[in-house]
DNA sequence: GATAATTGCTCTAGTCGCTAGAGGTTCAAG
DNA sequence: CTTGAACCTCTAGCGACTAGAGCAATTATC
């Protein structure tokens, strides 16, 4: 038996990442001692690396949710756990796809910079006129429906951009 | 001037959206007509198909508040401009590897199920053992839609669970 | 055994880029 | 003049966490 602490050091977790899979029904509520914390077991730490391993891959909450539901039922037919599986595959390569695209635009007009001004500037230039590009990109994302689920979104980090400029709007 | 319902039609950004940048910033407050809606002019079209635009290549708000904020300055240098198009060039170039890492792990467990029954399901095998993966991978963070994605750099990133060979099931 | 440092607990709120809905006002067509 | 669509503001919600407050329990050191 182990703390919280000792799982998250164990399968590379973060404490308030296992509550919050806790929480939402992914990680069976623990074991407490007498000083109410928790208290894991090695079969714990077993589905939580099924979790860790399963969210690298790019699965949703809700799909390893399902997973660990037919994992419950090893006599039924593997078809539809399969298929998530499957479903997750088409979807990465959906995305490869899609970010290729993106690439080769970026491409595109990184490399026309020729190092003036920010007034003469292609980046600029090609950000404001679509025209150039090579084809539709952003499948359906803003605009229209939307046939691909939104994972979270993080912004640029501060020492990513333009650390020179001022730039303080915060 | 239109209103904000015919500038979404012409720029393909969504009423709500065009409010959110709004408030955020990233477009300016427009005037309003007598019954206080927004009435634009095709200098806010201008500028929400660029917003549209960078958005669809992935750069994040902040990232555009800074493009349109050396906009305003075209006589100084655009190295800071072209360095955010280049960051995010890396940024797309970087999901594109791991997505590949991802795909071939996901297609190296698909191709393994026999269609059986979950309890000898190779799919459920794969997920729970990490042994038997050919590199590291992270979890996909921003994937699909118009998104950044941080190399946040939690434990999980630096463990590099699926290098060891030991105790490998086959 | 006392104390200090660390770890744990719950709860709330924040992240990002929107999206949805409530409840009300204004506009354009008939 | 009536209807209904489009507009307004405001709040809350999404996914998958992350951060912090304020306190309790455990562990390490003296």
């Amino acid at each position: 038996m182990f703390s919280i602490g000792q799982l998250a050091a164990r399968s590379g977790v973060k404490v308030p990442t296992i509550r919050y899979y806790e929480e939402v029904g992914l990680l069976a509520e623990p074991g407490r001692n007498a000083g109410n914390q928790r208290r894991y077991d090695t079969a714990a730490l077993e589905r939580l690396s099924f979790i860790r391993h399963a969210r690298e891959l790019g699965f949703s909450v809700e799909d390893i949710r399902a997973l660990i539901e037919m994992s419950a039922h090893p006599e039924q037919p593997c078809a539809a756990l399969d298929q998530i599986a499957r479903d997750q595959l088409a979807t990465t390569r959906a995305r490869i796809a899609r970010l290729q695209r993106l690439e080769a635009e970026l491409q595109r007009i990184v490399s026309n910079c020729d190092g003036g001004h920010v007034g003469d500037c292609s980046v600029l230039a090609a950000l404001g006129d679509h025209t150039q590009c090579a084809g539709p990109h952003a499948a359906p994302t803003g605009a229209t429906g939307s046939a691909d689920e939104r994972p979270q979104q993080n912004a640029a980090d501060e020492h990513r951009i333009c650390q020179q400029q001022s730039h303080n709007r915060q």
